[in-house]
DNA sequence: TTCGACCTTGTAGTAGACTACAAGGTCGAA
DNA sequence: TTCGACCTTGTAGTCTACTACAAGGTCGAA
């Protein structure tokens, strides 16, 4: 009783067949058991399961952290809540370093656009161009254009 | 005169020979003159557009945007400095939105992990896991552990 | 019975940016 | 002359997370 099939269950956790089968080659779901005719069939832990792997993604988890964590739930007597929230204290830092870095693009990027107008004129002296060019040519050239 | 190889090539732009050869499969570098024996002679200018594609890299330009770049700062008479700073606020906003984007996950993930004393008992009621299980459960417990 | 929606498997392709490897040629120094 | 560092080509593999497709089986309703 109360038995779903694959379409089912994307449909609930939000995404489709194809990724589900594909969690379950990469052992992130159980094989599932299966009807008479060969059909997947899932029950309400399976789709809490995928809603797990689903919100892990959200945060940032990679699929390979995603089973790790998993595995820490299955096992949660042996685990302990250090070992969870490790992995999860080092994807926290991984996230601000990629913060960091795309702050570091951004404000590189902004500093040689702003000094650019934009315009129609040809780009000969465009001083984006010239910045990445050479940085020392675009210190010169940061005022003109 | 002044010509050099790939390796030093490499090195002066911070890179290596693999990359280079894959760069100019890819269009990125044009085919160098050949040395009598097949090896590739690079020039200064070399140097300068290996660096320019590197900087253009670390501002977060894919290495088909920064084709679309070189291919701009070719024609530069051609080319209008509109359409430079065009490119360069697109990649700035697609640059903002996944600063975005990660600052969700930051804040996702730091609001489960701050719950979570991660001691050395077992992880059987732990908050992080438990959020990630279900975000309702999450909020009951959130308090606890 | 036939249709259509749904399911099965396996294989292969995608994108991005390399990276590795094999088998061989070149060049300068000891 | 021999060694080792360096270069050539081409092909294939890596990683992540899917996505597509082919060829076929199942099931309920009209």
């Amino acid at each position: 009783m109360g038995y779903m099939r694959i379409g089912e269950l994307a449909g609930l956790a939000g995404t489709n067949n194809e990724t589900l089968r594909f969690y379950e080659a990469r052992g992130l779901m159980n094989a599932p058991r299966r009807s008479e005719s060969g059909y997947r069939l899932y029950t309400g832990e399976d789709v809490a399961r995928v809603r797990f792997i689903m919100r892990a993604k959200k945060m940032g988890f990679s699929l390979s952290e995603i089973a790790e964590l998993l595995s820490l739930r299955v096992t949660r007597e042996e685990s302990t809540c250090g070992e969870v929230k490790q992995l999860a204290e080092a994807k926290l830092q991984s996230i601000e370093e990629k913060i960091a870095e795309l702050y570091r693009m951004k404000n590189a990027l902004q500093q040689i656009t702003e000094a650019c107008v934009g315009g129609d004129e040809s780009a000969t002296h465009c001083t984006i161009l010239n910045a990445l060019d050479d940085t020392d040519k675009h210190q010169q050239l940061a005022a003109s254009n």
